[in-house]
RNA sequence: GGAGGGGUACCCAAGCGGUCAACGGGGGCAGACUGUAAAUCUGCUGGCUUAUGCCUUCGUAGGUUCGAAUCCUUCCCCCUCCA
């Protein structure tokens, strides 16, 4: 098997790498010429990948072109605990089953960018699973309490006055005898891992291997460009979503978050990427570059044909105003005199509520057709359809139709009534 | 086990008997400007068929009062110190 020279390989391997621990060790191992174990866990808590994740596996995937394996952890033993990483606050625990489906998601989505053939996939829990109490106390003893405390989001978190579970003391013991359990010659994590895989080394050492080289990554910020990608935050670009909805979010990202998007999700040489910045700088226009990541994102995690099909809907929609084909069509049964606007924006699914439609309304940012709503107090008459836009973003296509049967009992019960029969129902849940 | 401190809207954080749907900041949303972005400026940021109106919210459950986020009691949760 052909491998790089290990220099080639250094210069691959180190491309986006925030740290590397030691690279004096990287090189050696890379000298050997032997195929080097290269080890990343993942939290089996997220049933959806995104690009944030991607930039861990992107890195695999350089490893195993360069001929390495790629060990895929799934960490759903210690996902028992949860990853305190970076938290302010103890996580709860998830259950088997949630851990179960979730890793079972994980294996259909990470073979969009590993190389099946160089990866094992490989589970915390059919070593741990097994320990003793007797194991885990020893495992324990290997580490001091004011060695934990000097793990940043711990020690915030103890002077802060948030609680620790003792427990949570366990997950970076657990994560480092995974090392152990698996020989890894290297780790890869992100930068708010730094700490546990240094515990790795030190576990390693004490239970007679060589110490494991820690590579970390930095972690891809979201869309907003200050917080990390993550689901729950709504900033993520998820590799299952549509062609056209990848599309417009890589779009919609800064300027200056483009330049890390590239270096950490592209696989164009860096030199390329360098060479783009130069023409921003003499003043070539960044949104231009910014197209060309995004048709690469797309073709990968779908096809290039849909890639070009979501740049062509893009400039459709925005350069020209155009309003989008598809959009979620909604019916909905007219009162009598007509439908109040704010209540159709609520229904439709284009407002929180009818308050906040009136905010939008007040705030000139609803739109029928593409023509401005300034009256609060519009009602939509029955039989009409339209295209109603909150916003840039959010549309619907609305048709209004009269309720003829059910017209009658609703204009006859007045809405302070049916508002009254819904407290009434809310209390007695609450009793 | 004992002593003290604390739980306010998405987050942080004021308020400490009426003028509180609750200051301020962050975040978010919208408008203007742009390149779709950023920066900037402005507005909004509990709900209700839109109302100088009503309803629900300041950990929980009660109580005092004409009136409570603010006072009293119960319970729950968190933190610190002592043992």
């Amino acid at each position: 098997m052909a491998i790089a020279t290990a220099a080639d390989a250094l210069e691959t391997i180190a491309r986006g790498a925030h740290e590397i621990l030691l690279g004096s060790e990287l090189k050696e191992r890379l000298e050997s010429g032997r195929p080097l174990r290269v080890k990343a866990g993942f939290d089996p808590t997220a049933p959806d990948l995104h690009l944030g994740h991607t930039v861990l596996l992107n890195k695999l995937r350089q490893f195993q072109a360069l001929g390495h394996e790629a060990i895929f952890l799934i960490g759903d033993f210690t996902a028992l605990i949860g990853d305190p990483s970076g938290r302010t606050i103890m996580r709860k625990p998830l259950t088997r089953e949630e851990v179960e489906a979730n890793a079972r998601t994980y294996k259909d989505q990470i073979f969009k960018v590993l190389d099946p053939s160089k990866t094992s996939v490989v589970f915390n829990s059919s070593w741990m699973g097994r320990m003793h109490a007797a194991d885990l106390v020893r495992l324990a003893s290997h580490h001091t309490v004011a060695r934990m405390l000097e793990r940043d989001d711990f020690k915030t978190r103890y002077e802060g006055g948030h609680p620790i579970g003792v427990h949570e003391f366990l997950y970076p013991l657990i994560q480092a005898y995974d090392s152990v359990a698996l020989k890894a010659d290297v780790e890869l994590g992100g930068t708010d891992q730094k700490f546990n895989l240094l515990v790795g080394r030190q576990l390693q050492v004490a239970y007679g291997q060589e110490p494991q080289v820690v590579l970390t990554m930095p972690i891809l910020q979201g869309l907003d460009g200050v917080q990390k990608m993550s689901k729950s935050l709504g900033n993520y670009v998820g590799i299952n979503e549509p062609p056209n909805e990848m599309f417009g979010k890589l779009m919609s990202i800064s300027d200056e978050l483009m330049w890390r998007y590239l270096e950490l999700l592209s696989s164009r040489p860096m030199a390329e990427i360098e060479g783009w910045k130069h023409q921003v700088q003499g003043g070539a226009n960044p949104r231009d570059f910014k197209v060309l990541l995004a048709e690469e994102i797309v073709s990968r995690f779908h096809d290039q044909s849909e890639a070009e099909q979501a740049h062509h809907d893009f400039v459709e929609r925005f350069r020209h105003g155009a309003i989008p084909d598809e959009m979620p069509v909604v019916e909905l049964l007219a009162q009598e005199g007509g439908y109040p606007i704010a209540h159709l924006l609520k229904d439709a699914d284009l407002t929180e509520s009818a308050t906040a439609s009136v905010r939008m309304i007040t705030q000139l940012a609803v739109r029928i057709d593409g023509q401005r709503v300034d009256d609060v107090s519009l009602r939509i008459p029955a039989g009409s359809t339209h295209v109603y836009q909150v916003g840039k973003r959010r549309f619907a296509r609305v048709t209004v139709k009269a309720a003829a049967n059910l017209m009658g009992q609703k204009a006859g019960a007045k809405t302070r009534g049916a508002g009254k029969k819904k407290k009434a129902a809310r209390r007695n849940v609450t009793r």
